[in-house]
DNA sequence: GACCAGGTGCCAG
DNA sequence: CTGGCACATGGT
């Protein structure tokens, strides 16, 4: 129970800019947890009021600490970035507990931000350690979700990401994957650790070290980021890998922080994205997708 | 129904 | 190396 001066802050938006999926609305604020620890947030202008856990745990939790300022004249000179950064006033890159935010983003692939919210509380609510005084319950550890079968998580509906979770929490139960090193590793060699569990490629690798590990340079390339740079772009970009780098290159230091910016922009309608048809990047598929006429479930109930 | 969502794995050429 | 598809689910 507390009262935090935060000059530089916007709760909402960075609670609802999907980077955390777990954050409920409560009264005129929210309430969700960090790891085991249960809390309620409320801003009041500059004023953050909290109740359960602890400051220290939540300044570092909101990157209080990160220089918002330094980050937008960053891209000063370029009008959309410089734009949608100072649209994005108050919305800070988090610092969240490695294991939950690994296993979220592995949910992530071709689902909207509400369903993956979907899928996180429905983890939490059947197979998380309920918290006296919140809703929302801890994420689950991944020896409880080893525990688990593949129809328990699809029960969840992770579709065909159960299997990828659940093969990967079991890599990390064993302790063959240890979230904790992926801290000590310099970038690229974390992305490739990252990127030899299941369900990771490198959009998902991208997002779990630059929300959870402080990689505040990492780009990762979705369908709304793979649009945007592109229209940034005067050629095509071959592969997404170069468009990543194109990224990186052109957004600086922070552009983890600035693709945040543009994501959210983009997600609200508030920037123009010429060909806004997925066709410019060439891995969007679904569209192609193939009728074969089974509708048979294979994994009823 | 058709289309799309903060993509990844796998396989053929 | 690249291109092309399957993969589950839910919302508009």
């Amino acid at each position: 129970m507390g009262v935090i001066e935060c000059p530089e802050l916007d709760l909402g938006l960075t609670l609802n800019s999907g980077q955390a999926f777990h954050w409920l609305p409560a009264g005129s604020g929210y309430e969700g947890c960090i790891g085991n620890r249960p809390y309620r947030l409320r801003q009041e202008g500059n004023l953050l009021h909290f109740r359960g856990g602890d400051e220290a745990t939540l300044r570092h939790y909101l990157a209080l600490d990160h220089d918002l300022e330094a980050i937008r004249s960053s891209v000063a000179s370029h009008p959309v970035c410089r734009t949608a950064a100072i649209a994005c006033r108050g919305l800070r890159i988090l610092r969240q507990p490695h294991w939950e935010c690994l296993a979220t983003f592995i949910l992530s692939p071709m689902k909207q931000v509400a369903h993956i919210s979907k899928m996180s509380l429905a983890l939490r609510a059947n197979h998380g350690k309920k918290l006296r005084g919140s809703k929302v319950p801890a994420f689950p550890d991944p020896s409880v979700l080893a525990s688990l079968s593949e129809n328990d998580l699809r029960r969840c509906g992770l579709g065909f990401r159960a299997k990828h979770l659940l093969e990967t929490s079991k890599r990390v139960a064993s302790g063959e994957f240890l979230p904790e090193n992926i801290a000590t590793l310099p970038t690229e060699e974390a992305r490739k650790a990252l990127c030899s569990l299941p369900g990771i490629g490198r959009k998902v690798a991208n997002c779990i070290l630059l929300f959870s590990y402080e990689r505040l340079e990492s780009v990762p390339v979705d369908v709304w980021i793979g649009r945007i740079l592109e229209s940034f772009r005067k050629r095509k970009a071959g592969s997404l890998v170069e468009l990543e780098r194109y990224g990186e290159r052109l957004l600086g230091p922070y552009a983890g922080y600035i693709q945040q910016y543009l994501f959210h922009q983009a997600r609200k309608g508030l920037l123009r994205i010429p060909g806004k048809g997925p066709k410019t990047i060439e891995h969007s598929t679904n569209r192609l997708r193939k009728r074969d006429g089974s509708n048979i479930r294979r994994h009823p109930r």
